[in-house]
DNA sequence: ATCTATTAATAATA
DNA sequence: TTATTATTAATAGAT
């Protein structure tokens, strides 16, 4: 029997293909045909090339040269974000071209500066704090001068609380007598060593160097 | 006369092109095309595409699908940064191809991150030393409780700085004459607003920031 | 840019 | 996804 010979490619409108398995052909085909385009042009004429493609399935195919865009289809491609910058990553990613790229790198770094700025004031802050109360850092660093204004200020203190307590009383109703200094022995002397614990910052973004597929030349 | 025909397309090594006039004309026809590729890809398959492409001239093309490339365009061929940010844009730009963009992004992003934990570990700091240090705040807010906790404090405090004094006293060589605390009167309050010498003497940053706990306690 | 002989890409099909 | 094939589309070389 004569088999019935391939019309061949025909010519086609381009418009939007409604048949979703036609459709999906010819987004691979083409897909593949454009990346290849690239390739050549690449090397052909030496130059840098970037692209992304949304696929209508929602999978991100990318092609670079040089070394391409593997940190793209790594992102897209697992499963679970695991932190929430990889799922900000991937969302970004998700409704991104360049120019929310762009958009997203510039707010980005308002934010940046913002808490940079924010930091750096709360560092001045803590250390302005420390500094002004050094009598608040363990005693036994403390040297002779330290310990003379130490003494003063306390002596100081003593009788501004002491005034304080009674005028409390005197305004109050409750508990007449009147408070002295005497040395109890108290066990408090650790508060005055406790410093602020520094929360230490160990969550890390890790990111493998794997990824499963690459489309292009790499 | 018999035109001379053209000898039509020739098969070409996919190779770097040496002469620069062929491969500039190479480079032009070859990008028109790509991009007419990817448009039809955009419209046949309805997907999203971003191509940016660098001349060996050093210009950038981007083509994209939807309103990509003027943003990039614009900021690549403005003259002068009017603000660090958009210069860091530029920066971005000029090295970047998409896959530089997200690796900044990722970059960044940590890097926000990371600042943000700073800050809140800062604040946390802040709060927590303003929080343990209670019995700095200005007396005359203080409850009888506090009050109360605040004698026992001061007693412990003392103490210590006592036996503190007398240890320095006993290892050093001056000033045999031991010290005690009495009600002397002092007027030396302010001395808790002069910065000790002996601790650093940074003070060519100065934020004005209102420290509520800062200045004049007592 | 424009032309055209030729190669390269690809639509239809399996 | 891959392969085949008849056709269309892209483009190298020249103008």
């Amino acid at each position: 029997m004569a088999k019935k010979p391939s019309m061949g490619r025909q010519k086609i409108k381009i418009a939007k293909i409604e048949v979703k398995n036609h459709l999906q052909v010819t987004f691979s085909k083409r897909r593949t045909g454009l990346f290849k385009k690239a390739s050549e042009l690449c090397i052909l004429c030496g130059v840098e090339i970037a692209i992304i493609v949304f696929s209508p399935a929602g999978k991100v195919f990318s092609f670079g040269h040089p070394n391409v865009d593997p940190i793209v289809d790594r992102l897209l491609t697992r499963n679970p974000p695991p932190n929430s910058t990889t799922h900000h990553l991937v969302e970004a990613h998700r409704n991104a071209n360049v120019r929310d790229l762009n958009l997203q790198l510039t707010q980005v770094l308002n934010e940046l500066e913002a808490e940079k700025r924010r930091g750096e004031t709360l560092e001045h802050m803590r250390k302005a704090s420390q500094r002004q109360c050094w009598w608040e850092a363990p005693i036994d660093e403390l040297g002779m001068n330290e310990l003379e204004q130490l003494r003063v200020s306390m002596e100081e203190l003593k009788k501004h609380v002491t005034n304080q307590v009674n005028k409390v009383l005197i305004e109050g109703t409750s508990n007449p007598s009147p408070f002295f200094f005497g040395n109890n022995g108290g066990g408090m002397v650790e508060q005055f060593e406790t410093k602020p614990s520094t929360v230490n910052a160990s969550s890390t973004t890790h990111h493998d160097h794997n990824f499963s597929y690459s489309h292009g030349f790499f």
